[in-house]
RNA sequence: UGAGGUGUAGCGCAGUUUGGUAGCGCGCUUGGUUAGGGACCAAGAGGUCGUGGGUUCAAGUCCCGUCACCUCAACCA
């Protein structure tokens, strides 16, 4: 093996972790950085991840009524001030455009960081009656957000993703929205992701500037550090009265409306990549890889390879397996480890031994075991390695976070668990300055409240808990 | 913003201490032999050494300035 193989160059995995994960992103094409700091360029491959995503979230969001629309890039300032937290808490951030048309704007305006306030100032003209409830959408979009320090797909200044903006007649009815998207993200991650997550509502201070209340789903990566990937805003009534959405409503009373919004990004690919890599790179899970086989041929030039090689490509594609042909110049060697640093859960390879068999090698990226695949009947093989590898995946995934979760009762033992790799749950009573003080001495952060209350002193105060909350240190 | 580090071929780097013809590996091009875990042989192409100034017969190397990027901390999806 030559000295220089991607594998051997890559750190390891466990004691150098952000280098293996920057190595990965870059080398398996899946962004270039861009002219401006921060920004990426997503390359094909890694664009091809982002697709089935949206493909397979758009049908969930269908099945809830949402409908895609879309809404301006740029937000004029004013819509920024309405709502005060909402600017407080997005001001640092934002990105200003002043000069157009080569003179100065009279009213800058933002970029937009996300999009509440110009979605709630169209559904203002939009709502008038109780018989417009509720509004269900959804944009897909980018947005920025002017981060000091950035790492691909994880945090950049410019990010994919997708915003839903509900408003309901109802806190009710708002609320249950805001909570069954969480349950959808939830599922998302489990079964097109492989990923578990925690799911839970997020503390005052790290809720979305704005918001009553914030769900998250938090994930966690190889090295035990948590990723928020994804979360719902339970916004009462602070947009509806910053924006006057308002409707008047059966009994003849005109009354506010209240809104809810979800979000997922692009940073879900980087929680792909740090959930489910090794140190041979990605190890995507098959619902939404790129490519799910791929076809190696061995002796290419021996009469017949090819031929049985494109028949095979052929019939895999026809049922509808997303899968390509190696027909380059390179070794067999060489393919078999580029197309495992890029994830692909299955590969065949297909030689003159094998066909005069009437048989195919199967190795699956989870794994790395090797099958003998007859090549009658090949599809329906792969389509159901396919199912175990995406079970496979999420099950080792659990089992790891699992192993993980632990509790603490005193600080030190908090500072001991999260600096071994750990998620930790501990008490805690409720007030701010805990929670500030579990950050400075741990550099850890909460990540959810945690419905299960086992424990009864807080962990900083002594005093009695009224929450459970799980604490890690974050990306 | 605080601390440290790096800018030399597409990528990764050596060369800077002690100034003297611009180097190595990978990749790339062409031809050939190969092929079940990053093949081999041969011949090639590719550089204003981040940038501005200074010292010198001579600067990648020494001096002064400047810009960019990276890591850690702080801040955040």
């Amino acid at each position: 093996m030559a000295k220089d193989s991607f594998v051997e160059q890559i750190a390891d995995i466990d004691t150098d972790f952000p280098q293996w994960y920057t190595d990965v992103v870059v080398k398996t094409k899946l962004v270039d950085y861009g002219p401006v700091k921060g920004t990426m360029v997503i390359r094909p491959y890694g664009y091809a991840i982002w697709e089935n995503i949206q493909r397979e979230m758009d049908a969930r969001f269908k099945a809830e009524g949402i409908e895609n629309a879309y809404f301006p890039l740029l937000i004029p300032m004013s819509f920024m001030t309405k709502e005060a937290e909402h600017v407080e808490g997005f001001a640092p951030e934002v990105a200003v455009v002043t000069h157009a048309g080569g003179e100065k704007l009279a009213e800058p305006l933002c970029i937009r960081p996300t999009s509440e306030t110009i979605i709630g100032s169209m559904y203002s003209k939009w709502i008038q009656s109780y018989r417009d409830l509720p509004v269900l959408m959804n944009q897909w979009a980018n947005v920025m957000r002017w981060e000091k320090t950035t790492r691909p797909f994880l945090r950049t200044s410019e990010f994919l993703w997708q915003e839903g903006h509900a408003v309901h007649a109802s806190e009710e009815e708002s609320m249950a929205l805001t909570l069954k998207m969480l349950h959808v993200y939830e599922e998302f991650a489990r079964t097109c992701l492989a990923m578990p997550v925690l799911t839970g509502r997020k503390t005052e201070k790290e809720k979305f500037a704005g918001a009553v209340a914030t769900f998250g789903m938090e994930a966690m990566m190889h090295d035990g550090k948590s990723l928020q990937a994804g979360t719902t805003h339970y916004l009462g009534q602070n947009f509806s009265k910053a924006f006057d959405i308002r409707f008047l409503d059966k009994d003849g009373a005109l009354k506010y409306g209240y809104t809810m919004s979800f979000g997922v990004s692009t940073r879900l690919i980087g929680a792909i990549i740090m959930t489910h890599g090794d140190k041979r790179g990605l190890v995507m899970p098959p619902v939404v890889a790129p490519v799910q086989a791929v076809i190696v041929p061995i002796a290419a030039k021996k009469e017949g390879v090819l031929e049985a090689c494109r028949a095979l490509r052929d019939r895999l594609a026809a049922a509808g397996i997303r899968v390509t042909l190696d027909e380059s110049e390179n070794s067999p060697g060489w393919k078999f480890n580029e197309w495992e640093m890029k994830g692909v859960p299955v590969r065949i390879e297909l030689g003159p031994r094998d066909l005069e068999a009437g048989k195919c090698l199967l190795a699956r990226r989870d794994t790395l075991e090797k099958t003998e695949c007859a090549l009658d009947g090949a599809a329906q093989t792969i389509r159901e390695l396919l199912a175990q590898i995406s079970a496979n995946m999420y099950e080792r995934a659990k089992a790891r976070m699992e192993s993980r979760i632990v509790r603490a009762n005193t600080l030190d033992e908090l500072l001991a668990g999260v600096e071994g790799g750990n998620f930790v749950r501990a008490g805690w009573c409720g007030c701010r300055a805990c929670e500030d003080k579990v950050k400075e001495f741990a550099q850890a952060t909460a990540r959810v409240l945690d419905g299960e209350n086992t424990s009864d002193t807080c962990i900083v105060c002594g005093k009695k808990a009224e929450q459970t909350v799980v604490f890690a240190r974050a990306y």
